[in-house]
RNA sequence: GAGAUUGUAGCUCAGCAUGGUUAGAGCGUCAGAUUGUGGCUCUGAAGGCCGGGGGUUCGAGUCCCCUCAUUCUCCCCA
């Protein structure tokens, strides 16, 4: 057979492989910093856990697994009846119980609802791994990728969004990567929908203004028509999305454009509150952007998106607050705060601008030329020291001309090649050759033992 | 779910509008030049049911239909 991938997966070979873990290492390491603890979750959730936290739309794109056991007689008669309910567009248990997990958010409030006893709240943790989607792959969109969270359950505090924000900062400092750390407020966005008396119609106003940058100030107008907001109100809207001009300039146009809305009120004293507690640093700003949305329709505070500078790219970063984690599985009155990084698309980003650091790799540094079995058994030895000494080194398998042996070194950028020939051997000498400089020299073996590499 | 795109050697692709002996190139792989010191050069070799199926035709990689896969756009999202 021919081999082939899933559709919208990929493998990861070393040189992207070490790069990625750059990207992951960094935001770890800033994770640790402010406090946040790991959290592995398992691939695949009950299927009971993921439905109905998405929307309708994130209902279709979960991957659900196929049970085990269809095949036992006694299973047909059911599973014939579970399977009409399959094609009906329902689920059926006897059929799939479980699927592979959406995002990492929801198995977060899932650990926190099931282990509230046990954790001390506010209680922080950080998770890095992939989640499934059945979307139809295209640039920059994966069926299997990775998320980067960092959230905060059981604290209304705002101090947990200024944090968020320096944790922004601090990873995106890290990467030198310029971006900008836009925020805003739901309660803003739901004063916006009371003001033109269409409260009930949040979320189409929502992710119509969501696509402002993409389609632009006239679409946007049109899909809101299409909604049924009336001309009144599409006129609030649009000069809302017209506000520009300083953070403080935004903060005074907004309180002109809805004077005596309280929730608005409200989150306007959020967005002061971050502002004047976040530190500027290395150039990363927090933007006020009232055009900012996100999709996701659970988060009933402050938001955050990222977006780098110096390229046209989709977000690589958001977040933001959610009233309510864990109501989903029935405890109620915990709070959430969380942000997430893309690293799939920072990837893309640092690749495009070039911004990886060029000494990445960990290879290794030494290779063992194999010239017969008397010099490997001395080479095996001297491997031995030389690892105890954390220097990567390794033995050709195979007993090969040198040209093979050298273009393997070349190929894998191993600098050095340490050749121990019948002479050698015989005066207890090593030749060591910089494959870099094209320079070699014959070393004792108490020299070559303590010699610089790197 | 809708629309478009591309499937030819391990990889990147040419050939197809105008059907015609044995389907090509570059890179890579392997072997030799080189009796154990690389990257260069030269010589040679291996490697293809031209994505799959059907049709038109004396004849199909090339034309038609179906199908599968790819990539991209929309919807939605990271």
């Amino acid at each position: 057979m021919k081999p082939s991938l899933p559709q919208g997966t990929r493998d990861f070979g070393a040189d992207i492989l070490y790069k990625r873990n750059y990207i992951f290492s960094t935001i770890k390491s800033v994770f640790e910093t402010y406090g946040f603890e790991p959290l592995e979750t398992p691939a695949m959730e009950n299927l009971d856990t993921l439905m109905g936290k998405y929307g309708d739309e994130g209902d279709k794109l979960i991957f659900k697994i196929l049970n085990n056991g269809l095949q036992l007689s006694e299973k047909h008669a059911p599973a014939r009846i579970d399977f009409e309910e399959v094609l009906a567009g329902k689920n059926s248990k006897g059929i799939t119980e479980r699927a592979l997990r959406y995002d990492l958010t929801i198995p977060f409030a899932r650990y926190v609802a099931m282990n509230q006893g046990q954790l001390s709240l506010p209680y922080k943790r950080y998770q890095m791994q992939p989640v499934w989607r059945a979307d139809r792959p295209q640039k920059g969109r994966y069926r299997e990728f990775y998320q980067c969270d960092a959230d905060v359950a059981g604290s209304h505090s705002l101090w947990n969004e200024v944090e968020l924000a320096g944790i922004y900062r601090d990873v995106f400092a890290a990467l030198h990567l310029p971006v900008s750390i836009r925020i805003n407020s739901r309660k803003i966005l739901a004063a916006l929908s009371m003001a033109c008396n269409n409260a009930d119609l949040l979320t189409d106003i929502t992710i119509a203004i969501d696509k402002l940058d993409k389609i632009g100030l006239e679409k946007v107008m049109l899909e809101l028509e299409l909604k049924g907001i009336d001309a009144s109100g599409r006129n609030i809207i649009q000069s809302y999305l017209q506000i520009g001009g300083s953070n403080r300039e935004k903060m005074e146009a907004l309180r002109l454009l809805m004077p005596s809305n309280e929730l608005g009120k409200a989150g306007l004293e959020e967005i002061e509150f971050l502002l004047e507690h976040y530190t500027d640093e290395a150039g990363v700003l927090l933007e006020i952007d009232f055009t900012l949305a996100r999709g996701l329709n659970y988060y009933t505070g402050i938001i955050f998106e990222i977006k780098a500078q110096g390229i046209a790219f989709g977000s690589i970063g958001g977040g933001g607050r959610y009233a309510d984690l864990t109501s989903f599985f029935g405890v109620k009155d915990i709070p959430g705060v969380g942000i997430s990084f893309g690293v799939d698309r920072i990837y893309d980003v640092l690749e495009a601008l070039n911004l990886f650091p060029p000494t990445l790799g960990k290879g290794t540094e030494v290779l063992f030329f194999n010239t017969g079995l008397e010099e490997c058994k001395m080479a095996y030895k001297l491997m031995h020291i030389l690892r105890k000494k954390k220097i990567r080194c390794e033995l050709f398998a195979e007993t090969s001309k040198f040209d093979k042996q050298f273009k393997y070194a070349v190929k894998k950028g191993i600098p050095y090649a340490a050749i121990i020939g019948a002479e050698e051997l015989k005066t207890n000498q090593v030749v060591l050759k910089s494959l870099t400089m094209g320079t070699q020299q014959v070393i004792s073996v108490d020299a070559f033992i303590n010699y610089k590499y790197s």
